[in-house]
DNA sequence: TTACAAACCAAGCGCTTGCTTGGTAGGATC
DNA sequence: GATCCTACCAAGCAAGCGCTTGGTTTGTAA
């Protein structure tokens, strides 16, 4: 039995350093790595279920079969691009937060950085871990889910400062929920290359929490 | 060819009656509406993709095969739960939006109606609506889009309104999109026999727009 | 040159899927 | 009491699915 007297299993920086060695989902050099990128562009067009192994090996020019040397199954690709989506953005994320001086740079901070990441270069994947959860088996959401938390943690304890501050009115845990279904909702509807540039996205996102 | 000099064939109050008085989906008499909210809870719990008719029916006490005696495809459920949850949520909405005197009611009111429509007893209807949209066929995403509508504008017009009054800040487009993602996001982690009363996150959520 | 592993191919197996078919039970209508 | 219609069953077909298998190519390094 695992000791349980944590309330959760955290991780620390270096072992998200150390996942993060691993990522291969921005790396076109490499076999897995095109894998990676191609599936997150087709499970977020089609879905995942939707995709069959067989649109994804002939869209990087493989026999089907072959995927099976690079992964176990199909829910391991899944997996691959969801963590590999989470370990690249909460790097970004870090950076943001030590970067900014104040507050209210900092919330702003992690709007943009989260906007980015679901309509920006990792915008694909970042669809797949919001949108094709309910695929992934149980077991393995549980392992993504640790890799969140850390994500998830820079949000609280930014957020619970603001209220403290009287910057934000409201239950913490409730205000990030608002908040981060505003943010990964944009995708269906934000086009980064519109009339609308991110930043300004990101500040109107911003007002939302502000008072 | 179709006249396309207007920029949506809206329809009118007297359409969306008549599509109301087909709705089948909170009738437990017929079997067809026993299907449907049954097709509705089987594709929120686990997606319309990984619900098979076999699932439906014997969860249903029928054969598989007996579906397509009330539908003609699987899409059709699809397409049914769906124009059945907008038509019932619709109808909320235009009593809600009648009964408020106050702009600030009326925006309440609106927050509060799409929250029960999407964690209420029409949820997991609403859910599919919202999460298996990609599922359904380019053509059926038309029509919906179309009785969506009407829905959609009166949202716009009252933060139009708000916006003229100086109550909310920006653009009316973009805060609704933003809202709606919040409002949509909920059912994910929103527990309508918590702790948290519906009726205090609607306030919560007004307290989002307002300035 | 040989040795070896990683990357891939060609073929297809076993299973599940949406859907079809031909037929039956039961109630309403004339 | 014959006719008809709605709701269903029992059986199964054709296609598509994830994945396996045994073998071949390709790159690397001794």
């Amino acid at each position: 039995m695992e000791d349980m007297s944590h309330k959760s299993a955290r991780l620390d920086l270096d072992e998200l350093e150390s996942v993060f060695a691993a990522m291969e989902l921005t790396n076109p050099e490499s076999a897995k790595g095109r894998l990676l990128t191609m599936a997150a562009h087709l499970f977020k067009v089609r879905g995942f279920d939707r995709t069959t192994v067989r649109d994804l090996a002939s869209a990087v020019g493989i026999q089907s079969g072959s995927i099976f040397h690079h992964f176990k199954n199909k829910d391991e690709i899944l997996e691959a691009v969801m963590r590999d989506a989470i370990v690249y953005n909460t790097r970004l994320m870090i950076e943001g937060v030590k970067a900014s001086t104040t507050l209210k740079e900092q919330l702003l901070g992690l709007i943009r950085c989260e906007l980015e990441s679901i309509n920006g270069v990792t915008g694909e994947a970042m669809n797949v871990l919001v949108f094709e959860w309910r695929n992934l088996p149980e077991e393995k959401q549980r392992g993504i889910l640790e890799l969140r938390q850390y994500y998830e943690d820079l949000w609280l304890s930014a957020l619970e400062s603001a209220v403290e501050q009287g910057m934000v009115q409201g239950d913490p845990f409730v205000i990030r929920r608002l908040l981060a279904g505003s943010l990964s909702w944009s995708s269906t509807w934000y086009r980064i290359d519109g009339s609308l540039s991110l930043e300004h996205l990101a500040e109107q996102a911003l007002l939302l929490i502000l008072h």
